[in-house]
RNA sequence: GCUAAGGUGGCAGAAUGGUAAUGCGUCAGUCUCGAAAACUGGUGUCCUUACGGACUCGGAGGUUCGAAUCCUCCCCUUAGCGCCA
């Protein structure tokens, strides 16, 4: 949320804002509007407050003075308050409440470099890196590879768990926990600090981090356990961690980094009744985050990004960084890049990491502040976000852009210290159709080979 | 989960129905060549151009003219017991 005197003061800066992302700044004058009557009303209340605060003093004195007759009138003088307190305070309540609302409503100010464009489709390209792979052969997408070297089951997940989830098996688990490790040593190196966070916050530090729209869209809430609610990422709870918290100068920048599991509804969602790993309710995520002081956000903002495509380069996994326009722009962020990996199956890249700079946008909801040096005043900190690697969507990368012609797939080479195999290899016999098994030339080989691994 | 004791500013720590002592820390000023000490003033949030005022004792309600204090519900901490990956 935006500061209530930053908007009264500069009405103007926040209407042209809003229109332009919004199409409307009504909301800027409905709050306006509000925050005046709200204001009215709390001068009210608090002379309310003030005449009893007086009345209770004098109560005090004639009481300790002996006086009985005062005692008895400022007694009856007295009592005409409370009634009127309880109403102002409720009608002050109410009125707060609605104020809150529409204060919530207004997005961020963007930085003053993001593109026009009215929606996804008018995203900015900024760079492509790496080679696009040349295949020789027809290929597969990442379902059919998995599928047929039985390392994933997309059925029985569909079963027992709805769409949208997975059972990932043998090699596929196994390079999926190396991609995490990867990620983790990646960040380590650069002296973030890794942390491990809550899967579930209330609804106070998930409302936080987003708008009402997205956790609408992707929030789940826990049935019977009053308002906690699966994270959607570590974002949510990295954030919370240091809700209320003040720091000193000398202690920022704060900058974490964290591996979980994230949960989506993903309501609405294009692609997610379709099967496989690209979108799904349930990720693996190494995320980073920072806070920082204001003047320094945008430095971080840069790092960030870095760190992502480092990890990208070194999966040596094609991949193009694009920028965020206006209309694409969460209302929560002031700026944000995608960074969109190959996909040789459908011809698209497609977004794996998502950087933001929020400024003091969510952190001014969980009061973070930082302590000035100079002139012992606060002021709410920055935050930035940048996912270092969502593994799934590596997986799929990893699978459609290593494929080889027999259906095995390469490992990429910073990987294989951490899986401990080189390629994930082809199964051997293929017993679907007949024809099929009539073409294998060689089966003692196969037997030879199928004992050789099950000797492993 | 049970039992017991607790939750008051950055920290320690009083106030048991009369409007949050005090100490430490910290910031500024005086003094000093400078520092320390000493002294003086400030040190949570909000409204107000200002004068002022309101709020704040883990949270939410309630009783009362008035609540840190009494009542109800909830949260958390510590210790012991129980359960458990």
């Amino acid at each position: 949320m935006l500061d209530s005197k930053f908007i009264r003061e500069n009405v103007k800066v926040v209407s042209e804002n809003t229109k332009k992302r919004t199409g409307s700044d009504l909301i800027v004058k409905e709050f306006i509007n509000k925050d005046k009557q709200l204001r009215e009303l709390q001068l009210e209340l608090d002379n309310l407050r003030h005449s009893r605060n007086k009345v209770s003093e004098s109560i005090n004195e004639a009481k300790k003075s002996g006086n009985n007759q005062l005692f008895q009138q400022k007694i009856k003088e007295a009592k005409e308050l409370p009634e009127k307190i309880k109403k102002a305070e409720e009608k002050y309540g109410l009125l707060e409440k609605e104020t809150k609302e529409i204060l919530f409503k207004i997005p961020n100010i963007m930085h003053k470099n993001v593109p026009l464009g009215k929606d996804a489709s008018e995203n900015k390209e900024i760079k492509k890196v790496g080679q696009i792979p040349k295949f020789n052969f027809p290929i597969k997408n990442h379902v059919e590879l998995a599928e047929n070297l039985k390392i994933a089951d997309f059925e029985k997940s569909s079963q027992v768990s709805g769409n949208g989830f997975y059972y990932i098996k043998k090699e596929l688990a196994l390079l999926n926990q190396a991609l995490i490790r990867f990620a983790l040593d990646s960040l380590s190196k650069k002296g973030y600090e890794y942390i491990e966070t809550p899967l579930m916050l209330h609804e106070k530090e998930v409302y936080a981090s987003m708008d009402r729209g997205a956790i609408e869209q992707s929030v789940y809430s826990i049935k019977g356990e009053g308002d906690l609610n699966l994270i959607g990422t570590a974002e949510q709870s990295l954030l919370a961690m240091h809700s209320g918290d003040t720091f000193s100068e000398s202690e920022l920048p704060k900058k974490y980094f964290s591996y979980s599991m994230c949960f989506r509804k993903e309501v609405g969602a294009h692609g997610i009744n379709e099967k496989g790993l690209w979108r799904t309710h349930q990720f693996n995520k190494i995320e980073q985050f920072i806070f920082c002081k204001p003047e320094d956000s945008w430095k971080y903002y840069d790092d960030l990004l870095k760190n992502t495509e480092e990890i990208f380069q070194k999966l040596k996994l094609p991949y193009r960084i694009i920028e965020m326009c206006v209309g694409d722009l969460s209302s929560w962020k002031a700026k944000s890049h995608d960074i969109e990996v190959w996909r040789p199956t459908i011809k698209e890249y497609g977004e794996v990491a998502s950087l933001s700079n929020c400024t003091d946008y969510q952190a001014r909801k969980l009061n973070i502040k930082v302590m000035r040096d100079n002139n012992q005043e606060k002021q709410v900190v920055h935050t930035l976000n940048n996912t270092a690697l969502a593994t799934s969507r590596a997986l799929v990368a990893i699978l459609e852009n290593y494929q080889q012609k027999d259906g095995s797939i390469k490992i990429p080479t910073v990987l294989q210290k951490y899986t401990g195999f080189k390629i994930i290899k082809a199964l051997a016999i293929k017993p679907k159709s007949k024809t099929k098994i009539i073409k294998q030339k060689h089966p003692k080989k196969i037997l030879e080979k199928k004992n050789k691994i099950s000797k492993k």
